[in-house]
DNA sequence: AACTTGCTAAACATGG
DNA sequence: ACCATGTTTAGCAAGT
């Protein structure tokens, strides 16, 4: 009632769940985000409160159960007690961590002078009619911008072009920055709405100290004014900036789902306990802030030193607003709903990586499962190990290192790594005289692509060779490197090889003749291949190494269709595909090139 | 509605 | 026989 807007958990999974959220939805995170804002302050002091009591309470019993003398029950209840006060000290580690990640991300600053708002005033403030008519306009400058980059630079170095905040990359759209002045200003737009959450005309949530605190960026100025100049520039509405915004919303509220079961779980231990639990359920009060001064102080603390390299560890004590939401989310909801939920950023698979590194320390603590494909983590493992290859086993160490989620149920995560790493085309197994490990290749990785099997898709596309040859995906799928290469050649060879499936043209292979050799032995060997047909039904086995003298290099199987490409595969082919075609031909161009056969 | 994609479960093979 | 590793298939859900 006091908070009309909130939104329901459905709906913020729907608009999580949403490739692209609109700029309404947009809005209404940020609406939210405000509100946030203030009823974690309010909430907080609540927990500060009924913590105290609770502390009260028990010492209460103890001394009561010593009256009566019942030296068993004592332990017990020191023994409740501690578990208790653990089951606190969690809920609250939840809520620092909370605002720590707001915080860091730069989207929660605390001020002093906001504290004790009323919560509807800031919320009206921001919802003025007009301010909907300039997300509409930004909006359409925003698809024109797109537009435009679409056409020309997209596919240059997108692979890190994603959320490389360091990179200017500036939208040079006049109309764009035009609007975008009052994107970011929506303060200064309701001004006369409600002068109380804003402070000072000079303050903006996302500038703090100087310093700027989109997420990751962290910019320094020396006025605001050229702080929103920046603000308008870097962090206009674009892909990169819902992309964060996703992001953060997704961490805000599996934040909210853990706090929720941590809750749950403190409400069912109180009343185990028979601790009249103060907390409020269905209708929260709102709290008085009486302790805005505790609350403002941390704050104050924890902004100062966001000049810290990465992560400010200042704890304070954020609280979701999880009233409206409790009666939905039950403790299980986080993982049953996530399993089958769409990981968003599969579509554009490779900005994970600032994503994953800005959010380490919350997935690595947080049982919340990370927003992105096990393609995408898979990769990022391997990437970012010094070989750029693992084992298996090192996988999935990865996973359990870096995130709390994939502690458990280990068997449907390592499943479903071996599932991809078998699946997708990018990943590519290397046999050593060690053992096996598997390396990505990230061209391929871009294109997203599945190992065809069975039918086979209509993509035999005139793309270009590389195409045709991983259509038979274990052509480069597998490849033994029993020769005398260390690891990391080998894995450059297989980088190289995958990477066009032709090594001619990598850099890895230009230069070595050793690799080029060793793709045109390979090369020969599919035809070979081709001459005895398709795979006919029985899987080869693994012990026909086709080329024997050469490299041993093994083919494990051939699901090459006829269908798909009949005729022999010729090499001429291989030089027509040039490099500059090949240049990270990404999305748009590679599905227009897909529909074309 | 058809197709694609990602996740999951399961069956199966292989090698240690 | 058991386990780890891989491969393959099928079904489901969700998105295009």
């Amino acid at each position: 009632m006091m908070t009309p807007q909130v939104i329901t958990p459905q709906q913020m999974q729907q608009i999580l769940q949403q490739q692209v959220l609109s700029p309404q939805q947009l809005q209404v995170l940020l609406q939210q985000q405000q509100a946030l804002m203030l009823q974690q302050q309010q909430l907080q002091e609540f927990y500060k409160k009924q913590q105290e009591q609770l502390h009260l309470q028990l010492l209460q019993q103890q001394q009561q159960q010593q009256h009566a003398g019942s030296k068993q029950s004592k332990e017990q209840v020191s023994a409740q007690q501690l578990a208790f006060q653990q089951q606190l000290l969690q809920v609250q580690q939840v809520q620092q961590q909370h605002l720590l990640n707001l915080q860091r991300q730069g989207l929660l600053t605390i001020q002093p002078g906001q504290t004790g708002l009323p919560l509807h005033s800031l919320t009206q403030g921001m919802i003025p009619a007009e301010l909907q008519q300039l997300w509409k306009e930004v909006t359409n400058a925003h698809v024109k911008e797109e537009h435009n980059n679409n056409n020309n630079s997209s596919s240059n170095n997108n692979g890190h072009r994603g959320l490389d905040l360091s990179s200017p990359a500036t939208p040079k759209n006049p109309l764009l920055n035009q609007h975008a002045s009052t994107n970011g200003q929506y303060m200064s737009h309701k001004r006369e709405g409600s002068t109380l959450e804003e402070p000072s005309p000079n303050s903006h949530p996302l500038y703090g100290h100087g310093v700027c605190k989109w997420p990751g960026c962290e910019a320094v100025f020396d006025d605001f004014h050229s702080f929103l100049k920046h603000l308008n520039n870097e962090h206009a509405l674009d892909d990169r900036s819902t992309a964060q915004c996703r992001v953060q919303m997704q961490v805000v509220q599996q934040l909210e789902l853990q706090l929720a079961k941590d809750k749950e779980r403190l409400q069912a231990m109180m009343t185990h306990l028979h601790v009249k639990s103060t907390e409020p359920k269905a209708t929260p009060q709102p709290l008085n802030l009486v302790s805005s001064v505790t609350l403002s102080k941390s704050a104050h603390e924890a902004s100062s030193p966001l000049s810290l390299p990465q992560t400010p560890t200042t704890p304070t004590t954020p609280l979701t607003p999880l009233s409206q939401t409790h009666s939905v989310i039950t403790a299980n909801s986080l993982h049953s709903v996530a399993p089958r939920r769409r990981f968003f950023s599969e579509k554009y698979n490779m900005p994970i990586s600032p994503d994953i590194n800005q959010n380490k320390d919350f997935y690595m603590n947080a049982d919340v499962r990370p927003p992105f494909t096990y393609a995408s983590l898979i990769r990022q493992a391997i990437l970012e190990s010094p070989e750029k290859q693992l084992t298996l086993n090192e996988i999935y160490n990865w996973f359990t290192r870096m995130f709390a989620y994939f502690r458990r149920n280990a068997a449907t995560w390592k499943g479903a790594i071996r599932t991809n790493l078998s699946l997708h085309k990018c990943f590519v197994r290397v046999e050593d005289e060690f053992g096996s490990f598997w390396t990505v290749d990230d061209e391929e990785f871009k294109r997203g692509r599945h190992i065809q099997r069975g039918r086979p898709r209509k993509y035999a596309t005139d793309e270009s060779f590389d195409e045709l040859l991983v259509q038979s995906p274990a052509l480069v799928k597998n490849i033994q490197t029993s020769l005398g290469y260390g690891p990391t050649l080998s894995a450059a060879f297989q980088a190289s090889m995958a990477e066009n499936n032709i090594p001619l043209y990598t850099t890895a292979s230009i230069g070595s003749p050793t690799l080029h050799s060793l793709a045109h032995a390979i090369r020969e060997e599919m035809n070979g291949a081709m001459d005895h047909g398709n795979s006919n039904g029985s899987d080869s086995s693994p012990g026909r190494s086709p080329l024997p003298a050469m490299h041993h290099i093994s083919v494990k199987e051939e699901p090459l269709d006829p269908d798909d490409h009949e005729g022999p595969l010729s090499l001429v082919t291989t030089a027509n595909h040039s490099p500059d075609f090949d240049h990270h031909r990404d999305y748009d161009d590679d599905q227009g090139h897909d529909d074309m056969l």
